[in-house]
DNA sequence: AGACTGATGTCAGAATCTGTCATCACGGTA
DNA sequence: TACCGTGATGACAGATTCTGACATCAGTCT
């Protein structure tokens, strides 16, 4: 059932929501965590029960996105090459990326600071790794799976990056195509 | 001059051994900065005029293996295409890798620690927007500075294990140059 | 001699993060 | 109805990381 409880419910979003807009209204290191959860109504020792640490409150949606990506890496062609067996992956998982105003004040906020920066190549590390564990599993060896897991998260990196750019429009599938197209430029023989 | 003062001479060398040391005894987060400091003859407050944070002690090296790829990209054949370029850099960078031993402690130790983890992928991404930059400033353009910088990158890593793998005997250079060819395979199309 | 410099020490304090126990509405059960 | 768990939250104490401000003090320069 779903016990909407006596509490207010949306602990977790209402510290998400709280966290950035005090982020984007006075910076990262000028919030403290105290703020957040005064905002959110709840207790800082609340924030660190749905957060491991003051980081990861900008990264709740990263499992979605892992866990998106390993399904869809389950469902793509086997007869495929691994890169491109990956980049379906990727490709599909970025139906996730809808908002891309919300998605472009969040990059905004993370490319500010060091610390943020570096978790999010951690998660992105995830990823590759996540996906190299998917590869492995339907039989692609390594050193090819570590590789064509770094490879597609580096298109994805690219694309990404593209999709947030002012006045960009197109999807974020052509985005990933064409940045493979890149890549394969730039490491042909 | 160099005014041998009147403290103890080298400090931050001093500040690196004893945080390898403590690491490896009882572990990262057993080991409290006001332990290094004690170890190393210094104050807490000592350390931090050093480091800018508990991490940075195992990285220390990290920037002069930047300042090799970046001068030693100055010199690769403008000839070549940007990947290659890359690679060759690496290669003349990984002459600073001597001794495997300590290489193998310290991977051990970072790699036991997420927070460590993060740091080391911060250093890899500084290290690959610098390739990316010396590209550029040779005329390489977008996005093939940043996919050659960051494919060249990931081939390091996979070298890189290769490298500190037990029983691995062979130089880094050949392995940098295996692990391209093996980059080839996977994103060829 | 006296001023200056630079590495270090001392101290206070803010912020992050953890462990532990208390609270208290809700839901089920006797 | 009365009782008892359960689970999210609060309250509080404390360890650790990291910063700012000021003091110290051997050597150097003039």
């Amino acid at each position: 059932m779903r016990p909407v409880g006596r509490w207010q419910p949306g602990a977790a979003g209402r510290l998400q929501r709280a966290a950035m807009e005090l982020f984007v209204e006075r910076g990262y290191d000028q919030t403290t965590v105290a703020e957040i959860a005064e905002r959110a109504e709840l207790t800082e020792r609340t924030f660190f029960r749905y957060y491991a640490d003051k980081r990861e409150v900008l990264f709740a949606g990263s499992s979605l996105l892992q866990d998106a990506l390993v399904a869809a890496l389950r469902e793509a062609d086997e007869g495929l090459p691994p890169i491109e067996q990956v980049v379906v992956a990727l490709e599909a998982a970025g139906e996730l990326f809808i908002d891309r105003h919300h998605a472009r004040r969040r990059h905004v906020v993370i490319s500010a600071h060091a610390e943020l920066r570096e978790r999010e190549l951690l998660k992105m590390a995830a990823l590759s790794a996540a996906l190299a564990d998917g590869l492995r599993a339907r039989g692609v060896s390594e050193p090819t799976a570590t590789l064509s897991a770094e490879a597609g998260v580096a298109v994805f990196k690219v694309a990404f990056e593209r999709w947030i750019a002012p006045k960009e429009t197109r999807d974020f599938r052509a985005l990933m195509r064409e940045s493979l197209g890149d890549l394969r430029v730039a490491t042909a023989r």
